[in-house]
DNA sequence: GACGTTGACTGAACCGGATAAGTGAGGCCA
DNA sequence: TGGCCTCACTTATCCGGTTCAGTCAACGTC
């Protein structure tokens, strides 16, 4: 089927071009009368403008990217993306922005995809997981002068915006409530540890077990994967001085971790309490449902998103702050046995 | 900072535009020793084509749209839609074909995308997910002559090419598996009830179950969701003639189901066989790890993408099957207990 | 040596919009 | 009645590529 051009609508309308252009978009320069024709008459035609020759004149994309740096195998099993790209979505189909994807191998493959898109005028801006300690795309971004918005920090970010979650805080938040329940061996299975998020929790934990006086504190690393998260977990079990409660940096290391401590004939919570970071419906569905440190993903990505649309139309770049995760006590914590 | 575009490249190689665009394009019409010139020029400068300028000439987007119709709760912890757009991610991003990604609510809003995506020439073509039976996706797409390709089926798709797998035969394994370990009542949570494969999912099962003479043969219907399938287990279990076995639509809805059988003091497997469709890394951290019918799904998004680009070349639209799903016995099967 | 052929390029048109500059009719005012 | 302004348009240009139709020099050919 011939898609319609704004020269069929001019003729049809019986007016030139600039006229048709004029009406739809609002702009002054055309009666009511012959307004409310010309938008009729592209309706009745299903005419839609080029986003490509709008692009050209325009000198804007109508769209954002997106460049996810995790395995198909990572991505699929953690909520998180999906549920941040679903409110992502939600706010720039509102503006009727389009929503550019693409998933790489590592970070340079990730600026030369900025690099690409940019050059190709194919996005206005792009959005920025998984910020690093020492992100080597931060600079470039900057060198580009591409419009990006952080999803990430706080610190790390450079001259770029962002918006950021107080993550130390939840720990914090965590640490005390499993302190106040009598824990005083509380350890920690973290996420790659080279991830500006995972250091800042890393930091918050030991400061807050450092004030709290809990000694045996210890943090080990993994990469949110269930396989490396029950490893890890069968780690910390084993050890003579076994934790009785673990903080996992995600719920699908959380769970592995819970079916790991049941394999091993441990109860929970009577010999070990769990907390999960990421509240997903999966924390609900194991028995018992996890404790966990939730928080809005969609809305924190619809934030992402207005505040990126933001800086696109030329605001300066600020750093924001979202809401904070907060805990929902379940089944999987309470006081230690005493032994 | 400034992009450059072809008119800088051609006046630092002393050049026309039009041989720069050749040169750039492996077109003949240049020597080859100042193609090469221009491409070093190029690189140097950091040039790459405007996609808008390329498409409003070349009249093809270079990308191809996605719409999901599933609220964000779900599309989150379904890890099916995240591992499908990894696939076709890889196949896409090989060709450097950009994925335009969009969630909408419902079947009016998604043809309603595809017409604006057409009509903006945004993309050159779109997967179609999630078909339901008597689909009024399809003879839309089939008027607006936008190329496509279903992921789904068989039957029910029209004109369009498609890519299915034979759930029938998957699911008629399954049940011939707990058939053969001595099940007689086995039960079925199926997904949402007017989508096109569950509908072959359900008309396998009761034919298979006829053939081997398994008359309490029952589906029950549910959303995928892990609340649903779990309240629809709740309620397989308590009734009179309680099943020995029951198959899931999704992981999801198999993990809250085991996680209700042992609620209710149920064994599983001892008391309950559960067999999960879907086989992603979660069947593998509960305890007992859930025997699953699974096929590799980014392979699939993979298979999709590459049809749609032959259809978009131009190529007839066929309908070719992937990959039938394949049983894997775990933990979660066994004989039935005697009674 | 006149003629056709080929190769290597240039110039210009075109894609479909946005937009600045120009035009002509009508109204207002002195 | 002439001059000026505003309104409602039209015309022309531009965005940055692709591509077709020339142009022009070098070459081979009889």
């Amino acid at each position: 089927m011939k898609r319609p051009t704004i020269a069929d609508v001019a003729r049809r309308a019986g007016v030139s071009k600039g006229a048709v252009s004029y009406a739809l978009n609002g702009q002054p320069g055309v009666s009511e009368a012959t307004r409310q024709r010309i938008v009729a008459i592209a309706a009745e035609i299903g005419f839609s403008p080029s986003s490509a020759a709008r692009a050209l004149s325009g000198a804007t994309a109508e769209a954002v990217g997106l460049a996810l740096c995790r395995p198909a195998r990572i991505l699929g099993i953690e909520p998180f993306f999906m549920e941040l790209i679903s409110g992502v979505e939600a706010e720039l189909s509102a503006r009727s922005y389009a929503l550019t994807l693409q998933v790489v191998a590592d970070q340079d493959a990730e600026i030369a995809v900025y690099r690409r898109w940019w050059g190709e005028r194919r996005v206005d801006g792009v959005l920025v997981c998984d910020l690093r300690s020492d992100d080597r795309r931060i600079p470039a971004l900057e060198q580009l002068q591409l419009p990006a918005v952080v999803i990430g920090g706080p610190g790390g970010t450079g001259e770029l915006a962002s918006v950021w979650s107080d993550d130390a805080a939840a720990l914090t938040e965590a640490v005390a409530y499993l302190a106040a329940l009598g824990h005083r061996r509380i350890a920690r299975v973290g996420g790659l540890p080279d991830l500006r998020h995972t250091e800042i929790r890393t930091e918050a934990f030991a400061e807050v077990c450092r004030r709290l006086g809990l000694v045996d504190a210890v943090t080990v690393w993994s990469d949110y994967s269930g396989e490396e998260g029950g490893r890890a977990t069968r780690r910390l079990l084993s050890s003579a001085q076994r934790p009785t409660a673990v903080i996992y940096d995600n719920d699908v290391m959380a769970i592995a971790g819970l079916s790991v401590a049941q394999e091993m004939g441990l109860s929970v919570p009577g010999d070990l309490s769990i907390v999960a970071w990421d509240d997903s419906p999966l924390c609900r569905l194991v028995h018992p449902p996890l404790t966990a440190l939730g928080r809005d993903i969609p809305a924190y990505g619809a934030h992402a998103a207005r505040r990126l649309l933001d800086v696109i139309a030329g605001q300066p770049a600020t750093r924001v702050q979202d809401e904070t995760p907060h805990l929902t006590p379940r089944g999987s914590t309470a006081p230690p046995r005493a032994r």
